[in-house]
DNA sequence: CTGGTAGTTGAAGTGAACTTGAAGTCAAGA
DNA sequence: TCTTGACTTCAAGTTCACTTCAACTACCAG
């Protein structure tokens, strides 16, 4: 299993917690890269862990893969990135959390005042109307989607 | 356009802000109920708007439909939900949200310490690896779906 | 009674993020 | 060299929460 310094897909699977599947589907979307063996077969150069952890974290902090995409896009190509790249990355997601922090916070409130009571009311509620955006006239309140859960245990 | 008390499919969905089509959805999933008209139409009671600000609120806070709908399957069928019964209702969610905000503020600590200063772990970090379930060893983390966002404006 | 808007159904489509399956190829230890 | 397990591709399937479509019917103001 000796593979010089390049990992294998099973090595990177294991090692990221990625399925290999999800792996070369990152490959198809231009998350990652890979340099292939003559063979055909993936090889993976280390940093390839880190780019991969960036992406979890971007995942559980709820950025779509487009965002990610777009994230990984910033980084210089030639050279692997440096600590101060990363530090770049990070710093829109920590605004984010900020953002997400405060509307789950602000929906909280609203539990207690508003649902805890029993007012639950489609007008004014925070909760089914947070940020106070309420009663939309236009089409309606869009799908507001799901949010972070704890990892899956099984 | 007078209906008794009873309220149309179109109206239901300018008050309630879900979209007919994800009214009839609801139905056909048990999450509301609707009475019919002899032509067959639906009419829809006023205590729906209650249920569906509830189906909307649990959805804010990002359950999904299967746990929307076996909340509201331990209200009673027989009378109107008392405003007790929504309060115990509601309550699950509050520690949902404890939940959810202690994860995230997890991250933006770790996003301080770990990010910000360029460690980026796969084994430590516990943007990652939240709640500190580091390095999974089975089939590897599984997918940690996204996040509260601002509603939709268009 | 007529016309037009609003409502009905069932089936199929959407999009994100993958997974699964089939059919075949590669790598490496014995 | 053989064999076995790991790997490959491409296409199709999955889940969630709906939306869209086609074809048809109901409701009700005039």
């Amino acid at each position: 299993m000796k593979t010089g310094d390049l990992l294998t897909v099973r090595q990177v699977a294991d090692r990221s917690g990625f399925a290999p599947s999800a792996l070369r589907y990152y490959e198809r979307e231009g998350l990652v890269a890979a340099r292939r063996t003559t063979g055909g077969q993936r090889r993976y150069e280390r940093s390839v862990l880190r780019r991969l952890a960036f992406i979890r974290a971007a995942r559980n902090v709820g950025l779509t893969l487009e965002e990610v995409r777009a994230a990984l896009h910033t980084l210089p190509d030639a050279r692997t990135p440096t600590r101060a790249d990363w530090t770049r990355l990070s710093r829109s997601w920590r605004r984010r959390l900020d953002e997400q922090i405060a509307a789950l916070s602000a929906l909280r409130e609203g539990l207690d005042s508003c649902i805890g009571c029993g007012c639950l009311s489609l007008q004014r509620c925070a909760i089914s109307n947070p940020g106070d955006q309420a009663a939309r006239q236009g089409p309606g309140a869009r799908y507001l989607p799901p949010p972070l859960r704890a990892p899956a245990r099984e």
